[in-house]
DNA sequence: ATGCGGACCTGTTAGC
DNA sequence: TGCTAACAGGTCCGCA
């Protein structure tokens, strides 16, 4: 599951199938992802038009004139584009199917994921209204980060991860933007300066453009389109556990926060 | 307010 | 080779 770049890859991936179509039919295979999928979602999208796919975090908006569907990928979900009908697999859950006779599909093998109806105030909705700025936006800076960062005792990397801080960030870039940053992922988030602020939010920008431009980098991850988007990515830290540092080849460190691994060179983290 | 652990699931990999 | 345990991109919720 995609991070914030992945959700941004199949965005970009799906939407020209998908805006300005009307959607024939909803077929739900399997009801239980994190929550049930809700009757509306099969009762209210056949017959209306997907006005805007829009990203929120790590959430994707189908939007209509009537209502919005809100779709979290989990950890292992992802969207695909069919151009015509192929028989679902055990981890296809849910099939969009348009008029155009595009199958927007749904698979997510462990169902973390979810696929909700949010009516016609979707910012309001509980899962939206409390997300933190997004992170390729002009108000993430680092002054906001200083600021919301004061008096927290989270270890910054917990704190980073942490959706109401900013929208997107999961444990990947988490540790790849620290390393990028030159901060530890332990330390205390109320004792960052102003200028490891400055660092982190320059850090998380440029992994997350890096990691878009490259078209989405995430190991089983697929585009939008249903091509194989992804090749490997070299991480500078995450799941390098014992590795050396490619800038000064000291063993990249492996612990635990959380329960969430974290990943960072001794050296040039401090 | 904050923080922790449990829960939701299946698949892959590491270790014995 | 086979079994088991640990781990994997997330995050909500209940409790201390």
């Amino acid at each position: 599951m995609p991070e914030l770049p992945e959700v941004e890859i199949t965005r970009r991936g799906i939407a020209p199938y998908v805006e300005g179509n009307p959607v024939a039919r909803v077929d739900i295979h399997t009801r239980n992802l994190r929550w049930p999928v809700p009757d509306e979602i099969r009762d209210i999208l056949p017959g209306r038009l997907i006005t805007e796919v829009e990203r929120r975090g790590k959430y994707l908006l189908l939007h209509t004139h009537e209502g919005c569907a809100l779709v979290h990928l989990g950890m292992t979900g992802y969207l695909h584009i069919l151009q015509e009908y192929i028989q679902p697999d055990k981890h296809d859950h849910v099939d969009i199917i348009f008029e155009s006779g595009v199958i927007l599909r749904l698979n997510d093998v462990r169902r973390f994921g979810c696929l909700l109806w949010i009516g016609e105030l979707p910012y309001q909705h509980q899962l939206l209204h409390g997300i933190g700025p997004e992170p390729l936006k002009s108000d993430f800076d680092a002054e906001y980060l200083f600021l919301k960062s004061r008096n927290k005792k989270v270890p910054v990397k917990q704190f980073l991860m942490d959706q109401k801080v900013v929208a997107g960030v999961g444990n990947i870039y988490a540790n790849e933007a620290l390393f990028h940053a030159r901060i530890r992922p332990d330390i205390k988030s109320g004792d960052l300066s102003l200028d490891c602020c400055s660092r982190i939010v320059d850090a998380i920008k440029a992994v997350i453009v890096a990691s878009i431009d490259a078209g989405g980098t995430m190991i089983d991850y697929r585009s939008g389109s249903g091509l194989e988007g992804h090749f490997p990515r070299q991480y500078a830290v995450y799941r390098r556990g014992g590795e050396p540092c490619r800038v000064c080849n000291t063993l990249i460190e492996q612990r635990r926060i959380g329960r969430r691994s974290i990943y960072f060179c001794g050296m040039c983290q401090s």
